[in-house]
RNA sequence: UGCCUCGUGGUGUAAUGGUAGCACCGCAGAUUCUGAUUCUGCUUGUUGGGGUUCGAGUCCCUGCGAGGCAACCA
């Protein structure tokens, strides 16, 4: 059972008070709203857990909604990935939707809607348009701890308001030449209400309308009459929206006096909107403005690089999206803004793969070990002889795909006495407590046999290039005849058989835990630059087939996912998602 | 110095007037053909001060600290 079904944190209970008393209509509806300005990340992913989560919980529905208020930074492209990121994510809108899919919405297709309620406002002399530039309504606004004073078209009459509003909306005027304001109170302590903006011309075409509207609405106006339209009984944001709520039911309170409000079940829903803090982690940057930044200078590859926070680049790094919504309902709902460990997520992707990631050898950083005393003579099962040494025989290994997992099933692996070990795995002068190989000591090669090291051979720079040893003849299979213990086991792959294949490792992509502690224009300079290292590996036969976004754990080493855009059966290439945990500690 | 919100181990989150618990991280040990997994154990906490109460993390007052709000963004 995952953590959310056990959860009883304050919306949960909210909202379980709210069915209890019949303020639902019979049906709890939420509302995941995005604007389509960017890709989501993880930050979206856990508000879509907790609107689709919430309405799940309580049988209701929840209702994709595009917010495409504002023209100027929205996309197709934006929205189409929106759309993909989240049915990936696991989940599915549900509810009446408005004319394309069940249980989706765009905000612009109520632009109708929208505008007449603007004029019933205007004819109620509840809002009116105004000339104040927006360096002058600044001044008139005032500020938080001073009242502001009206502006000089506060009391123009709703037939010149409406007459002004309509140019408006025919084109008759320049961008920010005229807005609508609502008309509240000037003197309000929340800055919301000292008549805010409900409509502002922009002369740009909509993604989704094109040309049809030259004035387009604001959020606090359009959000309100979005939810009470759809029926969305709660409508769940985070904490900056806060002081907008006075406003949220202002506007909640105009469309009852209009009869907007729909009717369910014979009860009349009000939307109600409440706040929960947003998910932070630390060493990474959740602002979409920031992470387009790393897009658009090249400081990554894209929204998809498998570094980024993005769901798509997440993907791309190998996580699942059941380790995702783990993770989301692990750090939890609450009002407090608080910063969460990237180390729980890594422990939720592990906790997933490890149950279901099927086992491979893979050699990050080989170096070649011959075992000397290897042959034919050795070996009377051969079946065929080594490509780089066709004096040694070939053997077969058998290992299970998962040992935790009978029903993987298991595979088999050539095994011809050259192998690639990685080059941790040797020290020619071991220091203490180093299970591995090393000259003199006894190393079980994984599934293989048992090996003992003679030598190396070095370069004219001290660096290893080749390791001898012998193995035992007795051990094959990994066990010694005469029971001995063998402490250390390290993975290989054999050199005639192995295949080449781009790993890339990644790692945070920022060193520091607070990026942004110099503020946001000073961020790119705690960029990591090892958070991604190439390397040339080998890889065991099996791995050439693997299909992108398969998912493996390579043993003793990580969890790597084929990667998504570049690898392709016969030319493989890898992502580290994360690395195993490593209790050795060096001495 | 206006209004709003929030303060529980290193991190995240429970306890809804009645034994401060869980998870991650960390540290030990056991097991192990992955130094993984698994298992066991351990360290660490209610922002200060008053008050109400038999009893306060919880309610009240008051400090302190953190965050949000002054886009024709969402």
């Amino acid at each position: 059972m995952s953590e959310s079904d056990t959860s009883r944190h304050f919306l949960r209970q909210w909202i379980e008070k709210d069915v209890a008393d019949g303020r639902t209509g019979g049906t709890v509806v939420t509302r995941f709203p995005p604007e389509p300005n960017g890709y989501i990340h993880i930050g979206h992913a856990k508000a879509v857990c907790v609107d689709f989560g919430m309405a799940e919980l309580f049988g209701g529905e929840c209702h994709l909604r595009l917010d495409d208020t504002n023209p100027t930074k929205e996309s197709d492209e934006y929205a189409e990935n929106i759309k993909k990121d989240i049915r990936w994510l696991g989940f599915r809108w549900s509810g009446a939707g408005d004319g394309t899919e069940p249980g989706f919405y765009n905000a612009s297709n109520m632009f109708d809607t929208m505008y007449a309620i603007a004029e019933n406002l205007i004819k109620a002399g509840q809002a009116y348009c105004c000339n104040l530039t927006q360096e002058e309504w600044k001044e008139y606004r005032g500020v938080p701890e001073k009242p502001g004073r009206p502006s000089p078209s506060r009391d123009t009459t709703p037939e010149r308001n409406l007459q002004i509003f309509r140019e408006m909306r025919d084109g008759k005027y320049a961008d920010g030449e005229w807005c609508l304001r609502a008309k509240i109170d000037m003197a309000s302590p929340n800055i919301h209400f000292r008549d805010p903006v409900l409509y502002r011309i922009r002369h740009v075409a909509h993604y989704h309308l094109g040309d049809k509207w030259c004035i387009y609405p604001m959020y606090d106006f359009a959000h309100p009459i979005e939810d009470a339209l759809e029926g969305v009984t709660h409508s769940m944001c985070t904490l900056e929206f806060e002081v907008h709520r006075p406003l949220y039911d202002w506007v909640v309170d105009r469309l009852d006096e209009m009869g907007l409000l729909v009717v369910r079940g014979g009860v009349k829903i009000r939307p109600q909107q409440r706040e929960f803090a947003r998910l932070n982690i630390t060493s990474t940057v959740m602002s979409k403005r920031l992470l387009l930044q790393l897009v658009t200078e090249g400081h990554v590859a894209g929204w998809d690089d498998p570094r980024m926070p993005t769901v798509c680049g997440m993907r791309r790094r190998g996580y699942t999206p059941g380790a995702i919504r783990e993770f989301c309902a692990r750090v939890g709902v609450s009002k407090v803004e608080s910063e969460s460990d990237p180390a729980l997520l890594e422990w939720c992707v592990r906790e997933e793969l490890n149950q279901t990631a099927p086992r491979r050898m893979a050699v990050l950083d080989p170096v070649r070990v011959v075992i000397d005393n290897w042959g034919a003579e050795d070996s009377p099962n051969a079946v065929r002889t080594s490509n780089l040494n066709p004096a040694r025989a070939v053997k077969t290994v058998e290992l299970p795909n998962n040992p935790l997992d009978e029903s993987a099933g298991t595979r088999q692996i050539p095994f011809g006495g050259e192998i690639w070990i990685d080059r941790a795995d040797f020290m020619e002068v071991p220091e203490k407590k180093f299970f591995r190989m090393a000259p003199g000591q006894e190393v079980r090669l994984r599934g293989a046999c048992i090996f003992k090291c003679t030598g190396c051979v070095k370069d004219e720079t001290g660096r290893v290039v080749e390791i001898h040893g012998t193995w035992d003849p007795d051990s094959w299979g990994g066990n010694a005849a005469d029971g001995r213990k063998v402490k250390g086991t390290i993975h290989w792959v054999d050199c005639a058989t192995g295949v080449k294949a781009e790993v890339r490792l990644y790692d945070r992509l920022f060193t520091e835990k607070n990026p942004l502690k110099d503020g946001p224009s000073e961020f790119l300079k705690y960029l990591n630059p090892d958070s991604l290292q190439t390397v040339s590996a080998y890889v065991e036969p099996a791995l050439a087939a693997a299909e992108p976004l398969a998912r493996f754990q390579f043993e003793r080493t990580g969890y790597f996912v084929a990667d998504e855009r570049d690898s392709r059966p016969g030319a493989p290439v890898f992502n580290r998602t994360v690395t195993l945990k490593d209790s050795y500690r060096p001495s």
